[in-house]
DNA sequence: TAAATTTGACCCTG
DNA sequence: CAGGGTCAAATTTA
């Protein structure tokens, strides 16, 4: 990256953050219309994507944001956000003990996947990485949803995701969420393993597809504003990553606060795509 | 109708 | 045995 690039990322950085000063100072005036939200969400946006483009403009790092609605098009995925704290499901289910609670199920039928278990899981724990984030934000992948506990002393269930590839492409990475904290809502991410299947779409079809139009907000609209990294204020967010239990909030500190989400891991043979982001930022505050 | 989610049962580990 | 992780049938959703 030359030093013209590195200056004008810097500069872009200093714009996002006065915007964002804009921003509180607006919410906080009486005069703040849904209007001048909206602009300051399309500067932001802009600000967003001009980072992305300087900081690689050919390998594709761009913001996972862009990268996930993208790709949950192409799959075919909806966009349906996981509901990751029970409570809201309860509507959905219905109420008469719907699922296999009905069906005997007995013995060992053909369940013998509980075998590599063990093995699985350990394997798994060598490359996991735990992030927290101020709100559900989408990593990028396409996850399932297999499972959700209630978890001893927590209030919020336990959300189990596997990759959606799982089956056709053995991709074993899984993730768990939980909510942790209500107010403000705080998220803990546990991903497990890495991601091995072939779905991770290239950045650059992303911008061929869309092509800029007179509205920058086209490339980077986020339809909740809470899903904008660029909406999370630093005090809002409290980035937490952890690496197999131990705490690594020293280097976080250095990490850009304002960005969604932190993750570390100290294997960097089994950093994918998403933690590529994270020394993004970390990169860009080395200036 | 296929894919995703829900949810009780089942299995493993400590 | 308790707690946590996973399975898979039933159910819901697109």
């Amino acid at each position: 990256m030359s030093g013209d690039t590195k200056k004008a990322i810097e500069e872009l950085v200093r714009g996002r953050e006065l915007t964002n000063q804009l921003r509180d100072l607006l919410s906080k005036s009486a005069g703040y219309e849904s209007g001048s939200e909206d602009l300051v969400t399309k500067i932001c946006n802009t600000f967003a994507n001009s980072l992305s483009i300087l900081r690689n403009p050919n390998s594709g790092d761009y913001l996972e944001l862009e990268v996930c609605q993208k790709r949950r098009k192409e799959m075919g995925c909806d966009g349906r956000k996981p509901e990751d704290w029970g409570e809201i499901q309860s509507s959905k289910s219905s109420p008469s003990g719907s699922g296999s609670g009905s069906t005997p199920k007995d013995t060992k039928d053909g369940r013998g996947s509980y075998k590599s278990r063990k093995k699985g899981v350990a394997q798994a724990l060598e490359s996991s990485r735990k992030s927290i984030s101020s709100a559900l934000t989408d990593d990028g992948y396409a996850w399932r949803k297999y499972g959700q506990k209630q978890i001893l002393n927590s209030i919020h269930p336990r959300s189990y995701y596997r990759c959606t590839y799982r089956k056709e492409q053995g991709c074993l990475a899984t993730k768990q969420v939980q909510m942790i904290q209500d107010d403000p809502p705080k998220f803990e991410s546990i991903y497990l393993g890495h991601h091995t299947c072939k779905n991770t779409l290239d950045p650059s079809h992303f911008i061929l597809d869309h092509p800029i139009s007179d509205d920058p907000s086209t490339i980077l609209s986020f339809a909740n504003k809470q899903y904008n990294p660029f909406f999370l204020s630093p005090n809002q967010e409290s980035n937490e990553v952890t690496y197999n239990g131990s705490s690594s909030s020293d280097y976080l500190s250095t990490i850009d606060p304002s960005a969604e989400m932190s993750v570390l891991s100290a294997d960097q043979d089994v950093i994918s795509g998403f933690e590529d982001s994270v020394q993004d930022l970390d990169e860009l505050l080395e200036f």
